[in-house]
DNA sequence: TTACTATATCCGGATATGCGGATATACGCA
DNA sequence: TGCGTATATCCGCATATCCGGATATAGTAA
């Protein structure tokens, strides 16, 4: 219970919020492509994944200097659920759109961070 | 989207989880019963279901001195998903299952709070 | 009116949460 | 080793949230 209602206190929050929408698409995005679209403070974004990967929400695997968070691909069925609800959300709410689609011009645009 | 994480922050409350969860029936329940179910003070359910209902989750109607809760039936869908999140946590969570039949041992023993 | 029940709100205080600049840590490369 | 980049954590501070006893309000019935 407690630990459910942890879950949704992550969601519960605007930027977690907008992370999770946006890593929405199954993909690993490194913190810098996430600083940029969501235009907070490094330090902020940095503790809100953080957040996230304490609470199980998101897993973190560093790539060279870079670390890639991605959706927790083994989410309990009744989580997997609730992701769904944001995948809805997401597919009206104008700020989620306008996060995806900055995400997605921040990747076209130099490749990602991957280093070459 | 702040309206988006002030959904899920009302789901983020175990008390309030717990109230949602068993409002899932679709039933209107008193104010009494659930502080029965849930065993806290008065005050602290009240506060809850203020809160739910003025974030638009519950609607309240008064029936003489007995004020009925229960689920806004016209939510949003992706709303409404996320609820379905919630009944899926309700079949494994022992909080939330224990919750379930002490509401029905209340509703069978005295027929709920409804007058004669 | 008075008395009683149900519910909502007030209150002070404790705790939690979010912020973002500054700093520390980790890594890659020369 | 030393530098530069990426990320995490520290810090003080402001704000939000929760609690539950006490009190106010609303309704019913006599």
């Amino acid at each position: 219970m407690d630990q459910a209602s942890a879950f949704f206190k992550l969601l519960g929050e605007p930027v977690r919020l907008r992370l999770i929408a946006l890593l929405l698409d199954g993909e690993s995005h490194c913190v810098c492509d996430l600083v940029s679209v969501l235009g907070l403070p490094q330090s902020t974004v940095s503790r809100h994944l953080s957040q996230l990967r304490t609470g199980g929400l998101v897993l973190a695997e560093r790539q060279g200097t870079w670390m890639h968070y991605r959706l927790n691909p083994a989410l309990a069925p009744w989580q997997q659920q609730a992701l769904e609800a944001v995948r809805l959300l997401k597919a009206t709410d104008d700020q989620l759109r306008t996060d995806e689609t900055a995400l997605n011009q921040a990747l076209c645009s130099k490749g990602g961070c991957t280093p070459t």
